[in-house]
DNA sequence: TTGTATGCGTTATCAG
DNA sequence: CTGATAACGCATACAA
């Protein structure tokens, strides 16, 4: 093997044509006649020339094909989340057509070491619930100049924001229990903050988590009263954990749990049907993000369907125009009521005079 | 808002020193005094410098600190794998030395666009379980002479490869069954080949996934006549519906499921459940990979427990290994078997003489 | 349709 | 410790 990879000057030069032209056949920004075409093919190909190097090319245009996502904790954790996987998707189908890949980022960089928002080649970047060291990620992305989108975060008004109308979606799901004579009501929430230990939410405490504190409110503007406890994490291993906490005094058992994610929720019916209570005869749970929650038929959620894949297909359109030039608007989706089959009647309520779905605030 | 973004000469000029200078204070590489080096930062920070520009440093030092990583699925579909998802962290883990992060590549690229093997500037590669695309990423890899790597897949002699000793580990699981006087075991195994339809496997029928077969042919080593019933991916609820099948006839029905997932044998679980058996009274069940299956409480699968972590990481250090111009050898790692609660002596079984655990074969 | 010339922003090398 | 110089490999404006 050579000493040196050939570039796109020794193509050109074995073909006989100017690295130009050698340049266009690999490029096909204009047109090159099929003769001059094949000659530099056929050297490329003897000089096991594998096009441009993209490194070289990227300098020159300006473009990496790199767009970069930041999480703010460990892959494993963030792709636990079906709703971000799902999110991931979405987001990686719409950069696909601007030539582009997504290079994973972590925010929290342990030792300053690895590709990080300073260092990486990136085309621009999208900001994943980064609720902590936002403003750190956005200052560094800002002095670069590169164009940044974030999702399920504040980032202030220059920055296009794609993200759910978390307190309306709740709302509903509330209302709905509501219309079906529930009174007694728990919260179940997310992580109020980072590091958080399961257990109830005293009044006074701050909830630091946006998602978390939206949905709390939408709960909360139809039950006013409705106590919160947050779990450590959204998982049916967690949501069982609470739920038992939940249901343990029958005294004080709620008839309704809200649960803030599928996952919660599906906790909670294995917490119920261990105390022997039948869902939803007994208990009503809601959920909330509409993934299939593997494992949990024969149940079908009552849940708020959010458009998972939506979301990370309108960062990539953010991208998409924001590389373009134009400005990017920020979206907020909503939420699509979908009543399953784990909410019913509160017990000993009367039926509702205008049929049991009302989403009315 | 200047025209132009500041470049390092500009802060060079700036501060009054020349470019290589300005450099190394960004680089380290080389001793600066320390009033050299305030100085051009001071200049950087007045001009709003935010760092060399990685595309530029990369055309310069041949590195872009980008492993690029191959899935042959959609990423959702990756990530729904437990087993992937904490690979990929072992994997983010082991590069992050590097200063590398990871690109997620699509091996199957619809349009042709996209960012590729071909045009990312990629410092090296990882291929996970390609098995299709696999020799043709593999010759584009090669001629553009980045350093590869490949995770459960067959590259040749001279690619590095991460995998599994899928066929002792499932011996061993299948030895304990037997030591435990199982003689009707069932195989619920993965697909064997790409768009399969949950059945059975015919003895004809050529298995072409890698992982699959090897793991039956570990269980075939101890129950050379054990049927094989191949379900459509790795789930909870793919292992539901195949538990269906497999415990409809009370009259065939097994004592015992060698699952090749955890995923699978919780839906077999289930599946035992809802056909009121009891596991693992009246139904053995073993799984495979050893995560955390959420929900499955009080269940604690009897399992073999590879270790993904190490593989992803075992693939960084071989990434790293090679980028640093040594070699980086294969790596086959063995699972560890975990007797869990879902496994025990067959029904009617007499206790065997040496104790449940046989891992002989 | 093809060729010529130029610079993208950096860093390695080497001399001072 | 600092500075001058020379690439790195390519894509574009422009001329032919």
């Amino acid at each position: 093997m050579g000493a040196r990879r050939a570039t796109i000057s020794d193509v050109a030069r074995e073909a006989g044509v100017s690295p130009s032209t050698a340049s266009v056949v690999f490029s096909g920004k204009t047109p090159v006649s099929t003769q001059t075409r094949a000659r530099v093919l056929a050297a490329a190909e003897r000089l096991g020339y594998s096009g441009p190097d993209p490194r070289a090319a990227s300098l020159r245009t300006g473009r990496s094909g790199i767009v970069g996502v930041v999480f703010e904790e460990h892959l494993g954790d963030t792709f636990l989340d079906p709703v971000k996987t799902v999110m991931m998707d979405g987001l990686a189908d719409a950069v696909a057509p601007l030539g582009a890949g997504l290079l994973l980022l972590r925010d929290h960089d342990p030792a300053g070491v690895g590709a990080s928002l300073t260092t990486a080649p990136l085309d621009a970047a999208v900001l994943i619930g980064c609720s902590g060291m936002l403003r750190e990620s956005l200052s560094v992305v800002h002095t670069r100049g590169i164009p940044v989108v974030v999702i399920e975060g504040d980032a202030g008004a220059d920055v296009p924001r794609i993200d759910l109308d978390n307190r309306e979606a709740q709302r509903q799901a509330a209302s709905h229990l509501r219309s079906l004579g529930h009174e007694r009501v728990v919260v179940l929430s997310l992580p109020i903050r980072t590091d958080w230990v399961p257990g109830w939410v005293p009044e006074t405490a701050g909830i630091e988590i946006d998602v978390t504190r939206e949905r709390r409110d939408g709960a909360r503007d139809v039950f006013p009263a409705a106590p919160v406890y947050a779990a450590a994490a959204s998982s049916i291993d967690e949501g069982l954990a609470a739920g038992r906490a939940l249901l343990a005094d029958p005294a004080t058992r709620p008839t309704a749990v809200i649960a803030q994610s599928d996952l919660l929720a599906a906790g909670v019916i294995r917490a119920a049907e261990e105390a022997g209570l039948d869902v939803p005869r007994d208990l009503s749970v809601t959920g909330f993000d509409g993934i299939e929650v593997d494992g949990l038929a024969p149940y079908e959620l009552t849940t708020l369907v959010q458009p998972a894949a939506e979301k990370g297909r309108a960062a990539g359109a953010a991208v998409a125009a924001m590389l373009d030039g134009r400005d990017a608007a920020s979206i907020r989706f909503t939420c699509a009521f979908r009543e399953g089959n784990t909410s019913a009647l509160a017990p000993g309520a009367a039926p509702p005079a205008s049929g049991p779905v009302d989403s009315g605030g």
